[in-house]
DNA sequence: TTAAATTTGACACTTATTGTCAATAGAAAA
DNA sequence: TTTTCTATTGACAATAAGTGTCAAATTTAA
């Protein structure tokens, strides 16, 4: 998968509410469907609520939308929030890039 | 300044306690220094609590070390939490990347 | 205006995080 | 070894943060 195609401007919450609404589904109908109070799917649209990994993989399938796109943008949200305002988040990234990288050149023997 | 030079193993509380304990300083002094339990700064370094922005500030001048290096570990530590062991890691970093250049351009005007 | 959909806020509840402290363990010096 | 300094651990209460549930209020569409 690549990420280019993914927006820079779209956070994990509005893409789930533009799925939902390109199905023409209801929170009602979605909540029901995920088991949850229609006003939590509500928020978690809206980002006053916390997504789980488990709610994106049950509504990648729910919309029948690739479920790595979604938890990428769902992971980018979060490491968004980390760096928040922070003149050096870019720098961070780019240590936290080095950093996985290593682990993962690490873990493969 | 540049990120090269930042460790790709070392956390934000191994650098600190490295940098105490070149200083050779006892927790004891550091804790009160920053008037805090002994304890907290103990769990601190050995990442069993979290630390904040102000902690490593001040660490930074009570060690006379660049403040921007540590803060760039203690944000990329947060990142590193956040993705774990996703194997959607890396992408989630280059989309969180592109949201913050991104960012960065619609400030400036 | 009605009806459906969504949002908002209050609530009780659980879980996480916090600072404080004392006991334990470890290391180094005497 | 005994003493002393240092560091770690775990328990505790207090606070903060996050949770699901619900009903009322608002918005949207028919």
């Amino acid at each position: 998968m690549s990420t280019e195609s993914i927006s820079a401007t779209t956070s994990i919450g509005e893409k789930l509410r533009e799925l939902r609404e390109g199905k023409e589904l209801p929170l009602r109908k979605v909540s029901a469907l995920l088991d949850i109070d229609v006003a939590i799917l509500s928020k978690m649209e809206r980002g006053e609520r916390k997504l789980t990994k488990d709610i994106i993989l049950k509504l990648a399938g729910i919309y029948g939308y690739n479920a790595d796109e979604l938890l990428v943008l769902f992971l980018s949200d979060k490491i968004m929030y980390e760096i928040q305002d922070e003149d050096l988040g870019e720098k961070a990234l780019k240590v936290a890039e080095r950093r996985v990288k290593f682990l993962k050149a690490s873990k493969q023997k």
